[in-house]
This record gives structure tokens, sequence and C-alpha cells, in this order.
DNA sequence: GCCGTTTTCGGCCCGACTGTTTTCAGTCG
């Protein structure tokens, strides 16, 4: 059971209650518990076992935190499936649709028997829905069509995939008449590795069209509200965007309250409560009288806060460390200046050499390390000892003419099944810089996983573990590993993590980053790149290590190249 | 069901939009 499992169990529960009709309080404790689970990197498998004290996560208590231990222990919630006796499950996945919520959903079941979305579809399919008490003609067809078009969860997508469609969006809006201001706010504001929509904000005058030009957008599938000041639509790729539009005076405010996250909003709110203030997207409010909200830096300042980046906006002990002085002064894209982990013709790369060096010359790296894969990844002819000699030769004769940068030479090594590595040590050593990562035996058990990358780390050669969890968002779950054993292992050893900025690996993630930092271990943000286009991915890098809380001092490739060489000595 | 340096009981965010309603309930974020 993983947090999206215990998650999705927890989601269950509170909306066969709210169908039940409980106590409003006690379903959104649970979807808020199911919330905060999901925002949680680290398994609630993981703490069980540890033996933490889960009630002292926000929003939830002794009652719940019970309830996810026998989760993790059973794989059952017995309190769930008690309800289910009464409540059908599928009510749940009812609720999915939009447009249905607890009430109609318990309508529907009541009085016609529809049970699912199967049961759903005849049922508006019949003409019976319209019928229904509080429904009508257009609820029945716009259930219709939403049923038709159901595929089950919509999965977030990656933010690298939504970025595309957010600039087009823009500019398509900037357009509009009486635009002042727009901006993406939500989980793309902060950075997340998925988002689940996008919230765009926009600041207009009365008379602006920009709502009009947003719903008349090409890529627009269905308009699902169209208010004067704010709008909601699919997009053709399933992709949901809401647009607000508030009066300049409210831009800080409304941008903070749109940014969120939810949980960082809800703990400001509090502290308003508790000062008398009131804060909602239209600024702060003593009373009726608004007294700041232009900016998102007066809000802060309200409340005796420095500014705090979006990025750390997740409520994990930024707005103590805001009261304190002790945010961190996170890293920027501007700070790095070379690329530690990238590939070329060589092995599975799709430019060569000397491209990939003159490229990371114009992004004004001062130095790279060129690191193809090792011979075990056949299928993507991975370097022997020859072919990877021949490619030092090649880089010292590049190096030779390059004048504005360095390139380092390197490797991706397999780390093998037992903990060794896929080239000689002779041959390592001969390397300015080794990649470690594991691409094979994917399903070992945790302690042996574990071991097999603390072994790797005693080989004198062992940098930089890459990709250490080995996820593929959306794709492929982390292989069973015990990150915070392998952190001691790389601090014991003098060796770094990698936060690879694949956008589909971002790897460590944020929780991790912040643990590396925790323990004193520093990490490398490397792109990983296949070709010269993937340079550019090192934001995305740089974005999950702000995400982590992380600054410059704890990256390795924002050293100088004298500095960066002597933390690879291993000395 | 959660939460608490004023509370262990009594609070718990609220504004916008839609559709079905003659003044508002349901849903969403």
């Amino acid at each position: 059971m993983n947090n999206t499992d215990i998650a999705r169990l927890l989601d269950r529960m509170a909306d066969l209650l709210e169908i039940d009709d409980a106590n409003p309080f006690r379903v959104r404790a649970y979807r808020g518990a199911a919330q905060t689970i999901r925002a949680q990197s680290r398994g609630m498998a993981d703490r069980v076992a540890q033996d933490e004290d889960l009630s002292k996560l926000p929003g939830i208590g002794r009652d719940i935190a019970a309830k996810i231990r026998t989760i993790v222990e059973t794989g059952h919630l017995p309190q769930l499936e008690k309800l289910e006796e009464r409540v059908p499950t599928e009510l749940s996945d009812m609720m999915r649709i939009e447009g249905l919520g607890a009430k109609r959903v318990k309508t529907l079941y009541r009085e016609l028997g529809v049970r699912s979305i199967d049961d759903l579809r005849r049922a508006a399919r019949a003409g019976r829905i319209r019928a229904l008490p509080g429904f009508g003609d257009k609820t029945e067809h716009t259930i219709m069509k939403r049923v038709d078009a159901w595929s089950g969860q919509a999965p977030r997508m990656l933010i690298a995939e939504v970025e595309e469609t957010a600039r087009r969006l823009l500019a398509h809006l900037k357009r509009a008449d009486g635009v002042k201001r727009l901006v993406v706010a939500g989980s793309y504001r902060r950075r997340r590795e998925t988002v689940g929509d996008l919230d765009i904000l926009a600041t207009a005058r009365k008379d602006s069209d920009v709502i009009q030009r947003f719903t008349d957008f090409d890529d627009v599938g269905e308009v699902v509200s169209h208010g004067s000041t704010r709008s909601t639509v699919h997009l053709e790729s399933g992709l949901q965007v809401d647009l607000r539009v508030v009066p300049e005076v409210s831009y800080g405010a409304a941008l903070h309250y749109f940014t969120g996250s939810k949980a960082h909003n809800i703990a400001l709110r509090k502290m308003a409560q508790k000062r008398d203030l009131k804060i909602n997207e239209y600024g702060v409010y003593k009373g009726k009288k608004r007294i700041t909200g232009r900016t998102e830096d007066e809000i802060y300042k309200q409340f005796g806060l420095a500014y705090i980046e979006p990025e750390l906006r997740e409520n994990r002990g930024e707005i103590e460390a805001a009261r304190e002085g002790r945010l961190p002064e996170l890293i920027g894209v501007a700070d790095i200046r070379g690329d530690l982990h990238m590939h070329t013709t060589a092995t599975d790369g799709r430019d060569s050499l000397k491209d990939m060096a003159e490229a990371a010359a114009e992004r004004g790296y001062e130095y790279i390390a060129i690191t193809d894969h090792s011979r075990r990844l056949t299928v993507v002819n991975g370097l022997d000892e020859k072919r990877l000699r021949k490619q030092i030769e090649g880089i010292e004769r590049l190096n030779e003419r390059l004048r504005n940068i360095e390139i380092l030479t390197g490797i991706e090594v397999d780390i093998l099944e037992d903990g060794s590595l896929d080239l000689p040590d002779d041959v390592l050593k001969a390397l300015d810089l080794r990649v470690c990562s594991i691409h094979s035996k994917f399903r070992l058990s945790r302690k042996k996983q574990t071991e097999r990358v603390l072994r790797a780390m005693d080989n004198p050669y062992f940098n930089i573990f890459a990709h250490p969890t080995g996820r593929l968002i959306n794709k492929r779950d982390a292989y069973d590993i015990d990150i915070e054993r392998v952190i001691e292992g790389a601090k014991n050893n003098g060796c770094f993590l990698e936060v690879n900025a694949q956008p589909d690996r971002l790897d460590l993630n944020d929780d991790a980053c912040r643990m590396a930092r925790d323990l004193g271990v520093k990490v490398a943000i490397s792109t990983d790149a296949h070709s010269v286009a993937n340079l550019d991915y090192m934001r995305f890098g740089v974005d999950q290590a702000r995400r982590g809380w992380l600054e410059a001092g704890d990256v390795i490739n924002t050293r100088s190249l004298t500095a960066l060489k002597r933390l690879l000595a291993r000395t």
C-alpha cells in the first residue's frame, strides 16, 4: 500500500460517509487526511514501520492515525467495509463525474437505483434523470456527455507537458482588452512535478473580454462554467483550466490564494483568525475594511513573515522558518555552472560529443561531464574499456580546441546486483567522475537493494548516485530502497546524490532533497541529457531542488571547476 | 474527526457559478 492507495481509501470513506449524511466536518476530516497523505513523499508504510507518531501530521489525529496503521498492516479498512454494506462503494466513483456530488448521487441511487457509472449512462439515455427533483433537461444532458467522456481517474500531467499549453494560452489571453496581469498560479507556480489543472489569474478592467477570449481558445473542448469573474474549461487534451479575474488591488491576495497550497493557506488563515483578521482572495480584512492585499509580500509582512517562495508553500515548516528568519536562500538556475550527466552518440544519445559540448558552452556552462553508459547496458551499446578509452582521447583532443568550456571525462556505470561496478577500478580511475546507477534488478527486497548501493559506495570511485529511486512519474514506481540509509552511506563515503532533471524522473524528489540537506549530503543537479535540447531540462531539476529547500551551497555543480574536482576526489 | 500558549468542548472558509428554482440548493475549488 503506497500513499496514493491509502489516500484513495480515505477519500472513499469520505465519499460514502457524505452520501450517508454523516457529520460534514467528519467527512472533511477524512478528505483532509487523504490530502495530507498525498502531499507526503515519504511512505506511510515506512513511517508505520519506524513506529512514528502519525498524528503529528496535520489533519491526522488519533483516530485516523490508527486507521492508517490498520491499512498499512492489513491492506484493509474495516470501517470502510462496514459502511459499504449500507452504501454501494461504486457511488464513490460516480462522485468523480464533474457536477455530481454526494446529494445528487444519493438521489440517483435512492430514486432510480443507479449504483454505478454504467447504470448512470443507461438512466440518462432513457431520459429518467430529468424528472428527478432538482434535476432537469440540461443536467441530464451534461451528465450524459460527461459519462461518455469518462475515462476513469484523470492522471496528473507532468509539469513539462503543460508548460507549452500554458505559454500558448497566456499569449492568447494577453491580447484581450483591458488585461493587465496574467500569471499561472496553483501547483504550476509551486513547481510541483505534476499538475492536476492550470489556475490562471488575471487582473483586468471590469469591461474586459478576457473571459470571452478564454472560452474561445482553440483547444477548448468544453466550457464548464463561464461567469463574470471566473471560468472553467476542459481542453481537448483533457486538461482542466480555471481562469479567475480580480481587480488590481486584490492581485497579491488572489495570487496568494490561488497559488496555495491549500495547507499553506489554511495555516496562514489561522494566523489571521488569531489576530482578528480575515484573508480571502480579495485581501486581508479587518472587519469589512481591506487593509492589504496588493502584493504577496505585503500579506506576509502583515503577519510578521518574510516572503515565502511559492516552491516552499506546502506547510512543511516554511511559516515557522519565515517567522524566525531562517528560510533558505533557494538555488536558482543562474547558480548552475555545469552539467554532470549526459549521453552522446557513443551510446544512446542523439548528438555528438562536440555538439553537446558546444551547446553547453552556449548555455554559459564552465564545465560538463560526458557520462555514457557502461558495457552492461548492451541495448544502448554501452561502452567497454576499449571504447571508453577512445572516448577519453576524443575528449582530450576536444578540450585542446574548446577554450570556454572544460569537458570532464566520465561514465554512467551500472551498479550490478552484488554491488560491484560494471567496469574495473583501473578504468574508472582514469576518469574525472563516475555517475553510478541501477538499470537492472529493480525488484530486489528493500534490504538487498539498499545494501547493493551501500556496497557500491564502498568503491573509492563512486561519486554520484544517479536517479536514486528509479521512479518514472506516472509510469514506474520507485524501487524499494531505504533512501535515508543511502543518504547516510553517501555521507560516510564522500559521495553525492543526483537530482535527475528529466521531467518524468525528478529523482531525488523534493522530500528526499530536504532529507539530504538535513543530513549534510550534497547533491548534483544533472539533466541526463540524451540530446542537445535536453540540456534545457536543468531548470526542472532546479525547481525540484528548490522545493527541497536547497541552496546553491548544497549543490556541487554550482562550484568552480577546481572546487568540484576537490569534492570528486573523495579525500 | 481534528484542533487548542485564551478552549479538552465547540468550533470547523466561503465566494462564484449553474440550473432549477420563484429565492436557492448543489457543486467546486
